[in-house]
DNA sequence: TCCCTTCCGGACAGGATGTGTCCGGAAGTC
DNA sequence: GACTTCCGGACACATCCTGTCCGGAAGGGA
């Protein structure tokens, strides 16, 4: 009698999970039966939909048996119209290329919670990821999805963080860090943290750290100097010093100026009233500052500049060459 | 070389029905590489499907594929940890202000979503939604979430679609589209479609639309010209005539300018082998085309400009300004 | 407190069955 | 007609699934 008839796995574990779902509880030799098992492969069985996530609760006693206990039955996930528009369109807009590898995430995921969705909402989900696309970034680096869940989770549980990290001028270096903030700024994702090392904060771009390793130490989160993370991170960028700074005063407002310009420059911009506005300029290379000055000027308004030699020797060298241009006019 | 190390069949088995969920139309080579298989293996996944009666469809030829033809009675699928990172960032990175009011309902998606997870990706979305902050444009503006959903609705339900639509200067006109895609690119939201008034493809702001409704009559799909929607659009912006217009060539390859710039410039980048690359400038304020030809011009390489005098005087008077600016040297 | 019921999981033996590597065939597209 | 795709048979091999033991832990009722 030890005949072991090899029945078909996959599809009673199928099976299995459609009768947990349709009932609150069972016993185990209840499931047993229906499955045409014993009570030592159902038990197996169980604990392989746990190994797959699926959360089969077991309660042991007289009163025992097993449910599936975040299963639909209970909550069908309820999500009003908005929240579904904002899930749809968050997913897509996460495949724009800033994160590796995570277009086919965000498609299974759409997929799988239009499932769990009420059936209201399932048919505006679907349209909206039908209908929608994202335009991926080509030219900023992709992030390691791991590299971000790494520095959330050591931030969660206050521990230190140590990274290899490769700074503008493309010096590799180890840093050690408490994580405060994860930004994310037109494709690109910044970590905003303590540098224990400098005693200093610091942000770090996402995409430049390696290996990223939770340390044993914990640490007490601290107050940024900004409370608003956002804001500390577009206050930096404007701010930074990088190897060549320039500053230039400008017979507009400060509004026009970032209006009119075509895109937005890494520098200070500050109203001074009736005079204009005064700007900061900073960037790791010369031709970037002259670029930015070359810009502003553009616009047509008076101007002053104060730079160092290597800039201003540069700037007067291109006006000489958009002054007299090889041009043939059409 | 013939080592059969045996994967885990019944959770193959899933991540296979939530492949063939997430996407249209799969290829049997591209299942097997996801899944980590020989194609044979796939094959007999596939019929082991088929045995659980799970519609799964197979088209020979070199335009084949596999497609899940309605599934409807799947079981509940698990997301899993790449999928769950991927609803964290997204969600995060939608209340970047693209869209209007959506930050509220994107913090409440994700607080619900959380409750459907498998126990072991709680913590990690958490901490992703808890750490992550988006940077919110300042600058673009905000596209009211029920035009993209009445949209796509109408997308999918192929009616035609009729709104007010504001041009860039800003004169108000009716118009009645076939609406095609929606693609995000940068902080905003466009839409592709067929205007019916035109006879032609044409790309909408969808900030700019105001009372879509959907219209009664229904239509055929049409073919794009591009078949990549987002591939489409990008050509569209690049290539799109505005006020002025000028063209330039420059003495470096087309990446280099790419790469050189602090922007993504509005214009066509092409390719010249030897003699560098062409560049055609488009743009509805001279200022602008001007801010671009500075720019490249600030990159140092000697180049060729082809404009009308509007630009071409503007170009030259900005030279004289920069070659005498108010300098006062530090 | 004891007893019973329930879930839990280790050990073991034997064989069914999943796997990769071959292969030829059919269907559809260029 | 050449090519690409899906389809499925045959085979060898080892993996792993199965039923049958078994002892243990947890909870409820007398």
């Amino acid at each position: 009698m030890t005949e072991t008839p090899r029945k078909d796995l996959p599809g009673r574990l199928l099976r299995l999970l459609s009768l947990l779902q349709s009932r609150r509880e069972w016993s185990g030799a209840e499931l047993a039966e229906r499955l045409g098992v014993t009570d030592r492969t159902l038990r197996r069985d169980v604990s392989r939909l746990r190994a797959l996530d699926y959360p089969v609760e077991g309660v042991t006693g007289t009163a025992g048996g097993y449910r599936l206990v975040s299963g639909r039955n209970l909550p069908p996930l309820l999500l009003d119209d908005d929240e579904a528009i904002a899930v749809a369109l968050g997913l897509v807009t996460a495949a724009d290329g800033s994160v590796a590898g995570i277009e086919d995430s965000s498609a299974r995921a759409l997929a799988k919670l239009e499932q769990v969705l009420p059936a209201r909402l399932r048919p505006r989900l679907a349209a909206l990821s039908d209908a929608a696309v994202a335009v991926r970034h080509g030219d900023v680096p992709r992030v390691a999805p791991d590299v971000l869940a790494v520095i959330a989770a050591c931030r969660r549980d206050r521990r230190l963080l140590s990274f290899d990290y490769r700074n503008r001028a493309d010096e590799a270096g180890a840093r050690r860090v408490e994580p405060h903030h994860l930004v994310t700024l037109r494709g690109r994702w910044y970590l905003i943290a303590w540098d224990t090392g400098r005693a200093d904060w610091r942000t770090f771009r996402a995409d430049r750290i390696e290996h990223p390793t939770p340390a044993h130490a914990r640490f007490e989160p601290r107050e940024l100097p900004v409370p608003d993370p956002a804001a500390y991170l577009t206050r930096v960028l404007a701010g930074a010093s990088y190897r060549y700074t320039a500053r230039m005063t400008v017979r507009l407002p400060a509004g026009a100026v970032r209006a009119g310009l075509f895109a937005a420059i890494r520098g200070e911009i500050e109203d001074r009233g009736a005079e204009g506005c005064a700007i900061r300029l900073s960037a790791d290379s010369a031709h970037l500052v002259v670029q930015y000055i070359a810009a502003i000027a553009a616009l047509g308004a008076a101007f002053t500049l104060d730079a160092p030699p290597e800039i201003s020797d540069r700037v007067r060298e291109l006006g000489r060459r958009l002054t007299r241009p090889p041009t043939s006019f059409s």
